[in-house]
RNA sequence: GUGCCUGUAGCUCAGUUGGAUAGAGCAACAGCCUUCUAAGCUGUGGGUCACUGGUUCGACUCCAGUCAGGCACGCCA
């Protein structure tokens, strides 16, 4: 619809001669005496034209054609705004094209025939996902879902190192703990994991080889037995959100030599180095940011630096296996790039992105969405959180007391820069009381008028001839209508700026306008007329709300 | 100290490239179930959009500064 009220205004412009020089904005408006849709073109052009807006806001109605199917009336109201009133038959026809489209509505082919990648979770496998990574978690599913729905072919990717010294420490973390277990007297280092779950991974190794390991001080069997525990968890606590990533990718492949005989790590070093961006010094290899335009400054004066990529001891920092990363993501063929990560990485990505630019990269296709961080309250007292000293709040233990579907809404109700604060207490109590709930009621409300129809008046609702819709007349009915003809919008607008809460936002909407039609307009047992196309209606509506639920990844419940 | 993010109703937050009288949920108060689920609906109260200036026909929105909170500023990942 959107379209083609853009289309006319366009061509209205262009027969009175005015080149637009700005995109064209359809807002719904704040009033509902304003229209269905309004524009604010005019007053756009008012500058440039010199013009009065509301003389050219009159000019440009004058030359519209709209069809008086889909558009009743055009006026122009305010300083210069062009409402535009829709037709009952247009809302009527847009319930019977719900139906036809079903699933498929909502969805666009804006992304069809391109490439995908949405990169997420990513946490490295050291211990059990925190109530903090759920938020990226949740954020890049959804933004992944997002971007489906838009027609792009979507790999969900999921990088991780299994390397290092942080390994190595949970290794030795989980071996001391074990230590324990075989009747040792250990001192367990404060900077070690502190984990409780380093012991279960320590008492499952007693449990399967007794104290056989007590004199191993090699460190790969504990690691590699810790990382597959710890990983095997980190993949049921996303399965319980229904997050599943099509790739699992190991940062160790960036060390390991292909064909050529080099790394992606020394390509990258070796690009770098051919378009003069590489330095030798003190030992390390450093990426010349400070000819980029990267600088700190100290006592007011700005110093350039340069990035270390390879440490002195020989050992990549950790960005230059990131920018390898990246170079294979475009060598993969993806057309768009999505990032989803925590603000403590956010001085991380500018030097990807130079690296990138510099080696030719078309760094317009990376997008990157970067979640504010999550606190927790417990009995009232703000809780920082850290892997390491094991006093982070367990992702697993949210799912299980507040349930799936209200742990995915939670987090992505609320705008990614906004600092969530998830208080536990208040999560627990909250959840019989739920926003989410608010949403799947609409939905199951559906669920039970359709029930119904079927015991009571025998209806097969699936069976009902579309041309019903023609009765559609009571303003709850075309209220509600109106408000679904916008879902492929809001799915749109939420994929093109990655926030799905701007979906939620459009979904609530729905849900109050079907809760205001169910309380003043039966449908069981009125005329046949009246009944059947409410039911239409309402089997619009659950269509729309479903397709948004599983952009949101939550259940649409029948009953509740 | 520097960079990034945030500051909107008692609480948690929406607010579409600057637009019409700033919204929702929860909490409070008052109503609505012999009829498709009251996890709902209707109404009332509640605001210096952190503060101060600027830009213009118009600013919660853009710019500058101030205040408050979060995060990051390593040859850690």
């Amino acid at each position: 619809m959107k379209d083609i009220l853009i289309s006319e205004i366009r061509r209205a412009l262009a027969e009175i001669g005015v080149e637009p020089t700005r995109e064209i904005v359809i807002e719904k408006p704040s009033d509902e005496k304003f229209g269905d849709a309004s524009s604010n073109v005019a007053m756009t052009l008012a500058r440039e034209l010199k013009k009065n807006p509301r003389q050219i806001a009159q000019d440009l109605v004058a030359k519209f054609k709209f069809n008086p199917e889909h558009i009743e009336r055009v006026d122009v109201a305010g300083g210069g705004f062009i409402n535009f009133y829709f037709s009952k038959t247009l809302l009527q026809q847009t319930v019977r094209h719900i139906l036809e489209q079903g699933e498929l509505f909502g969805r666009s082919s804006v992304g069809a025939g391109k490439k995908a990648i949405v990169e997420y979770v990513s946490a490295n496998p050291t211990g059990p996902l925190t109530v903090g990574r759920g938020r990226g978690g949740v954020l890049g599913d959804c933004i992944a879902n997002l971007l489906e729905a838009q027609g792009y072919a979507v790999t969900r990717e999921y990088y991780f190192n299994n390397a290092g010294r942080q390994m190595r420490v949970l290794a030795d973390s989980v071996r001391l703990r074990y230590l324990e277990l075989c009747g040792e007297t250990v001192a367990f280092p404060d900077d070690y994991y502190q984990g409780g779950y380093i012991k279960d991974i320590a008492e499952k190794i007693f449990a399967e080889k007794g104290d056989a390991l007590k004199n191993e001080t090699d460190l790969t069997f504990f690691k590699e037995f810790a990382e597959a525990e710890i990983f095997k968890g980190i993949k049921q606590t996303l399965a319980r959100l229904g997050i599943h990533h099509d790739s699992f990718f190991n940062e160790n492949s960036l060390y390991e030599r292909m064909d050529s005989g080099k790394s992606r790590n020394d390509q990258v070093i070796e690009l770098l180095d051919q378009k003069g961006y590489i330095e030798r010094k003190d030992g390390a290899v450093w990426f010349k940011t400070s000819l980029l335009g990267k600088k700190k400054v100290e006592d007011g004066k700005e110093i350039p630096v340069d990035t270390v990529l390879v440490k002195s001891t020989g050992e990549p920092s950790y960005r230059l296996p990131d920018i390898a990363y990246h170079t294979t993501k475009f060598a993969r063929g993806y057309d768009l790039i999505v990032n989803v990560f925590g603000a403590d990485h956010i001085d991380e990505y500018p030097d990807v992105i130079r690296a990138l630019d510099v080696l030719g990269y078309d760094v317009s296709r990376i997008k990157v969405a970067i979640n504010q961080f999550v606190t927790t309250t417990v009995n009232g007292v703000q809780v920082k959180m850290s892997t390491r000293k094991g006093n982070a709040d367990t992702l697993d233990q949210l799912i299980d007391e507040v349930g799936p579907d209200a742990t995915r809404f939670f987090y992505v109700m609320r705008a990614k820069e906004t600092h969530l604060n998830f208080d536990l207490e208040l999560a627990k109590k909250q959840s019989n009381d739920n926003p989410v709930f608010y949403l799947q009621y609409a939905h199951a409300r559906i669920c039970g008028i359709i029930r119904v129809a079927e015991e009571k008046a025998s209806l097969n609702a699936d069976a009902v001839p579309k041309d019903f819709v023609k009765f559609l007349n009571a303003k709850e009915e075309l209220d509600l209508a109106k408000e679904l003809m916008r879902f492929p919008d809001a799915v749109n607008y939420a994929a093109n700026s990655l926030e799905p809460q701007k979906l939620i936002t459009y979904l609530n909407g729905v849900a109050e306008l079907f809760h205001k039609f169910y309380q003043e307009c039966r449908i069981v047992g009125e005329a046949e007329e009246t009944m059947k196309s409410r039911l239409l209606l309402a089997m619009a509506t659950r269509q729309t709300l479903r397709n948004g639920f599983k952009i949101l990844g939550i259940s649409a419940p029948e009953r509740m």
